[in-house]
DNA sequence: CAAAATATGTCAACAGTGCTGACTTAATTT
DNA sequence: AAATTAAGTCAGCACTGTTGACATATTTTG
């Protein structure tokens, strides 16, 4: 049960230690660029969710199943990795609202198929473009292949076990 | 084995509208990796700071005070973007379990510099290191540009007001 | 020096979003 | 017919963010 990442303690970051495997030096730099990028990601669409009474999780949900019409609530949950409680919670307002509506699955009628309503279309792509804005003026500056680069790198840091799932969601380009 | 996004398919994107205003098309693939290697990449701090009790707050206090030892609270205010309350509340908890430490300003009394104590420089090392695995696994897998790009990516997602305070402590390398 | 500004701390209340546990309903599978 | 599955719901809790108001030092200013 313990998660022996035990490296040695103090010591063991260091890279003094001399035999066997060095650990390497940390990587500050990237560890404090991805905090401060997230950051500054998210607040793009947290000021617009802010008016409508919104938060991050509705972002989310309703991203997702613009992304994905259909989706059913299993699908969702593996997608976001939360408990099914916290996703009703939000779901339920998207709904209350019209911006998601649900159907009984056609072939499993227990399932519930999620599908973005025109207005919820409407508010997913603005959304999605105050956050395109940002990626846009980054790679500006940066080379011909700063797009491709930046998918690989994102892409890489994705759990192992996780990358198929996203690799499948990415083919279905829009 | 290399499981690599087909990145040659659909990053050219074409669709250039040429006329009027048409809007970008939407970098659905950028929001959703953006979303998915942040997910994943903060899992593993989790994991280890669970089991002492410490949220993602106290991780990012302890962070940038071990980074920056001799920080004021108002400067980690700026750099967490939360209120003073906010960071009380963690602060308080790591004051009086001892991983940090406060000393009123040598200059200016009326501010309060922390510091790590030992037992926070290890903490702060071991949760560097468990991030720092995942970025040397996602990095082996990149070209040798690899690194410098993302960061170059990285440092261009983050607001332009910001990146000096950034560039300045990536500055003061490790 | 007295007054104003500043840096920080604190109390209280609330919002958003995670979690667990327990129970229900409806539909499908066995 | 019984067991399993997909989903909903209720209750409560934890973490982390927010405002607002007020208190205490300390420094700066007029």
């Amino acid at each position: 049960m313990n998660s022996k990442i035990e490296t040695g303690g103090f010591a063991g970051n260091g890279q003094a230690l001399a035999t066997g495997g060095a650990p390497p030096p940390p990587m500050l730099d990237l560890i404090e660029l991805m905090f401060f990028a997230y950051r500054d990601f998210v607040s793009d669409a947290d000021r617009l969710l802010e008016s409508l009474g919104f938060g991050r999780a509705h972002h989310r949900v309703l991203h997702f199943v613009s992304r994905q019409p259909g989706l059913t609530i299993a699908e969702l949950l593996d997608i976001l990795k939360i408990t099914k409680q916290s996703l009703n919670r939000v779901l339920k307002e998207l709904l209350q609202e019209a911006y998601v509506e649900a159907h009984p699955g056609r072939v499993d009628r227990r399932q519930r198929q999620l599908f973005p309503t025109p207005r919820g279309k409407r508010l997913a792509a603005q959304l999605a473009d105050v956050q395109t804005q940002r990626f846009s003026r980054a790679l500006e500056g940066l080379g011909p292949k700063g797009r491709v680069q930046a998918i690989d790198f994102l892409f890489a840091m994705i759990d192992p076990a996780e990358r198929p799932k996203v690799a499948a969601m990415m083919e279905r380009v829009p």
